[in-house]
DNA sequence: TAAATATTTTAGATTTGTCTAAAAATATTT
DNA sequence: AAATATTTTTAGACAAATCTAAAATATTTA
């Protein structure tokens, strides 16, 4: 595998993330996501097409060749293993390990990737809920069903959060409501679409619209 | 504090090796150093002048400023908790960390800095043996004897190596000599300059001219 | 001390990644 | 189907970091 600059790197992470949404990703999007303008995006595009990283025609938008796929996964794996060492070694919270992993996730030494990810024991899942790609790349694909969708009385587990903020993180500790915690939709509320939410056998509890759109479960343990 | 680039940050901590030796830099024994040529490296120090990082005057050499020390001072306390961590943590060997170490230094993150430093217990010296600047950038000056010219009879601690290969790692791992253990010198030879070490009460033997011109220590526990 | 040699700096080019402004292509309205 | 608006690409410029070749300066040698 060959080694890429920390801008390619970021261009082709950021495309891995949006074409999940959608198929195709466009120039716009792209820029607006890395913050950048256009016509920067079109020249890394250029770029990333002759590496054969992605499929590339002017006007029509971009998605990611396989190998350029697996060149995202080795970018997601180092993150998303940063992030859980900062969450769970030191002592890191929640909203603030994206940040960082943001830089030391370009420091792509294999030996360091696969050492840590042994480290820390293998984990699955970062500290968002979201999954950790191994070593050869496989990434599991659950699917995560959002709070508002979820079945009353089906118990399930908090599996990701897709807003990271301090302000929901705020919430969610008060709420007492973490990754990997079981809870039931007991009820729901046709006025505010607010949800009655229980967590094992303690009291039930309400949460706003605003707060079940963002978070995710999914079945099993 | 600032942010610098990687390669500025390079530049920086080099000069910052080179001058301990001498007392100034030239730009050819820094061209040689980071292999590079002397106009990149010329071109590098007008910059860093500009940034009041160092004292330049054409064909004069440089050495640090105040600031430019400073600087350094923290890129070595990032590279030094890195390598020990890649060590301790990682199980890395001891020629193996400051590569990886040479790119992890860049990530200039002062909480995920001061959160290491914590998560490791405040080591004060690497796995080569070299103190460690504290978050205040004090650092530890204590005087490194070389294991030609330690007296007789007196116990020292092996403090430091200042060849970092493979093969000088095979030969001490061997010898069983590691960086924190106990011994003295029991007798010179003339002939071939050999020494003969004794390690706590086991017997002693013997080890060459060139490892004992590479190994250093210091007095005290 | 003058010539030869070595070191350092300058001049000019190149690569990477970015930007602004203008042109071209596509999409949406009327 | 034009006209209008939006999106995307191109053209040209710029900053950072590097290089080669030539010029300037310093050091060594005879
Ligand atoms: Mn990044
Ligand atoms: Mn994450
Ligand atoms: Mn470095
Ligand atoms: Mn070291």
């Amino acid at each position: 595998m060959l080694n890429y600059s920390t801008s390619e790197e970021n261009y082709i992470k950021a495309i891995f993330h949006l074409q999940r949404q959608d198929n195709t990703v466009t120039t716009n999007e792209l820029a607006n996501e890395l913050k950048t303008k256009p016509a920067s995006v079109t020249d890394m595009m250029k770029k990333l097409k002759i590496k054969k990283l992605l499929h590339y025609e002017p006007y029509q938008g971009f998605r990611l060749s396989i190998e350029g796929y697996k060149v995202a996964l080795g970018i997601v794996r180092r993150h998303r293993l940063w992030e859980y060492f900062l969450a769970e070694k030191l002592k890191f919270t929640w909203d603030e390990v994206h940040e960082v992993a943001e830089d030391l996730e370009h420091v792509s030494n294999k030996k360091l990737i696969d050492k840590l990810d042994e480290f820390l024991g293998f984990p699955r899942v970062d500290p968002h809920g979201d999954p950790i790609p191994d070593a050869h790349g496989k990434i599991e694909i659950s699917k995560k069903i959002c709070l508002t969708d979820l079945p009353l009385n089906k118990v399930a587990v908090v599996s990701g959060v897709s807003n990271q903020s301090s302000e929901i993180l705020e919430l969610l500790e008060h709420k007492k409501i973490n990754i990997g915690i079981k809870l039931e939709v007991k009820k729901r509320f046709e006025f505010d679409h607010s949800i009655e939410v229980r967590i094992g056998r303690q009291p039930a509890f309400t949460i706003s619209k605003e707060l079940a759109e963002n978070i995710f479960v999914k079945y099993g343990s």
